[in-house]
DNA sequence: ATAATTGCAAAAGCTTTGCATGGCC
DNA sequence: GGCCATGCAAAGCTTTTGCAATTAT
């Protein structure tokens, strides 16, 4: 059952188990598309009409903080959230606010191998994403 | 001198030539790290006072429209401008706010070699940008 | 002349904060 | 019971907008 797996999530955390930290876990993993705040309040405001928006904030850099998800930057200028932990990259449309996922183990060793071999002087390498930028094609997004 | 390509690059641009607009130019190619328009607006009120903030915004986002700077967003949500145009990447500091350049062509060519090759379905690639995220060593930033 | 640009100030997001209340452990 | 999380509302920022006055061409 998924919420019993979210209710383990946010013990490992060492955070309480509340409802409405499990209605913004819920929201993430059903919202597929790298929700902004307001997206993720539509949501859950479905079972929770009550829930604050400073509440939800919070959550989220809690979350943020515990390393349960991870900001995604936008050219635009409102955050968006992506709970998925494994190393992937994004493809960003340019006409609309589409955002996908995008995994390629090839690519990240590529990229590792040569960022091992060629060493940027004076700086050291933690992370490497990238932003694919295009558009795509026949698919409503 | 610099003033003069400036006006140029405005008149290519079809945009009037105004003291403010090259104000603007000035700060861009004088503030080295990707200014936020707080530090655009120091800047340029030191021989400006006068200056409004809306007109940098709007200003800013003519030069966007035309090409003449790009906007760079960081995991905080202050959108931050860049004036080269040539094709790089950036080097974010876990631990400030400093932002560098990265060129390497290599790297590009690795890149647009391998998107090249490796197709994504339903998607057009018309741009890799790589955001670089590590510490700097020995170096006030 | 006239169309574009500017300054000013108000407004519109998005996000954060403080504090009293309420709920987990 | 103690402490953490929540709701609420206000405040803080960054950014946008409308409009009259000014300026470039």
């Amino acid at each position: 059952m998924e919420k019993e797996k979210q209710g383990i999530s946010l013990k490992i955390s060492n955070l309480k188990v509340t409802s409405q930290r499990m209605a913004v876990l819920e929201a993430l993993s059903s919202l597929k598309n790298h929700p902004t705040v307001d997206k993720i309040k539509e949501y859950v405001a479905k079972n929770h009409p009550n829930i604050a928006v400073g509440t939800i904030y919070k959550t989220l850099e809690t979350f943020v903080d515990k390393g349960l998800v991870k900001k995604v930057k936008t050219e635009k200028d409102v955050m968006r959230y992506d709970p998925i932990l494994e190393k992937h990259h994004h493809l960003y449309c340019e006409k609309s606010e589409h955002i996908e996922d995008f995994f390629y183990d090839e690519l990240n060793n590529m990229l590792e191998e040569y960022f091992k071999k060629k060493r940027i002087p004076n700086f050291k390498v933690n992370d490497v994403k990238l932003q694919i930028i295009g558009t795509f094609k026949n698919k409503k997004v």
